[in-house]
DNA sequence: CCACTTGTAGACGCCAAAGTATATATGTGT
DNA sequence: ACACATATATACTTTGGCGTCTACAAGTGG
């Protein structure tokens, strides 16, 4: 809402769009911003390129200029998102830091956390350029719990459960308006001390 | 291998399908069970209705026979599924039975169970079939944790939080062969203790 | 035996959405 | 000033999948 104004007696046409101009790289950038925001709403098959042009506020001819095709365009939105989040976390997997980590990424890109882990982690064609990370985080669980949980289905359910879980609370977090990232930490660490808890032998 | 005798003189023509005939009520019910397990694969826009009449044996043609088109179809396996969780559920929201109902729906329906939390819940098309159940235990969460935890964004979350929990650990209580029923509630009964925990206020 | 139901087989129309093409306008750097 | 990159606008083609139709085959019950 702005500017726009200024005639008064002018003809009736619109004054003349704005027309930002950004040199290639910004606007790739940009779409794949405006990309991100649309494929958060409803997944890749949901979302159409008008869609998109729209939310970026542009014509769907621009999007063929900076992109071979509609997966070319997704698959550059989901690797931006994952390395965003690759280069939060780290290497720090199950560290004090991870949990953390994970907040700070889903706070910096929450359109594209919640795209990757609510929608993308369930699409097959796709899931492989986030499966790694899945992959990653179930071994490490796993590794870890194996320490004081015998082998058996219960390590199994709890190594599966924990990467989803911490997930699901930081985006649950998102949603109740990220308040205090420390506590936040705090408290979903205590969820999962709860479910390694809970896989222990009963006894 | 079998009967369609007295061949090896007959010509190279393949024995004959077998053709299994079933009367309406029954093929339906076959038709609703390939299509949970077709749609649970990949949810709703990624199966095309030559996968189900594929898994159900049969041609595009019959599944429009009983079903007006892909939607109603959907719809129809989704309501299905949604009864029978509910049957076994009832009104016995946060009772001492809540969880081992919610185990024995998903072992008596595993597909249904997957398709309807995983994919359903995601479709902003269809998603409003099982936002009642989604709604109604938020709500019942949120009121039984107000009683221990001050009203705040605390709150929220984890009210937010426990039915999600607790339904992706009954899933991966499926993905990790369903281990002993009465353990499993138990177990998912702690981590749900764990989450109120971790919500009240930190002191 | 005949009517009816259940089934196959496959061609075809249709439509939405992806992808292509062309003509034109205008900031920007040199 | 001029070339070029960036952009609009719109019309067009292609494609994939839904939905329809027709013709035929075979099991079942009165």
């Amino acid at each position: 809402m702005s500017d726009r104004e200024a005639e008064g007696t002018g003809p009736a046409t619109v004054p003349a769009p704005p027309v930002r101009r950004l040199r290639r790289a910004e606007r790739r950038e940009q779409i794949l911003d405006a990309a991100t925001r649309a494929f958060a709403r409803a997944g890749y098959a949901a979302t159409g390129l008008d869609d998109i042009a729209a939310e970026a506020e542009l014509t769907r001819a621009m999007l063929y200029r900076h992109f071979d095709s509609k997966a070319d365009l997704y698959r550059a939105v989901l690797d931006r998102a994952c390395v965003r989040v690759a280069e939060e976390v780290g290497a720090d997997d199950f560290g004090d830091d991870a949990i953390p980590a994970l907040l700070r990424a889903a706070a910096a890109d929450p359109d594209g956390f919640r795209l990757l882990f609510r929608h993308a982690s369930r699409e097959p064609d796709f899931r492989e350029l986030i499966d790694s990370f899945a992959a990653a985080s179930r071994e490490v669980a796993h590794r870890n719990l194996a320490r004081h949980i015998p082998a058996g289905p219960w390590l199994d359910w709890a190594a599966d459960l924990i990467p989803t879980i911490t997930l699901e609370a930081v985006i649950a977090w998102l949603d109740a308006g990220r308040p205090d990232p420390g506590q936040a930490a705090e408290r979903i660490g205590q969820i999962v001390h709860g479910v390694m808890a809970a896989a222990r032998p009963t006894g």
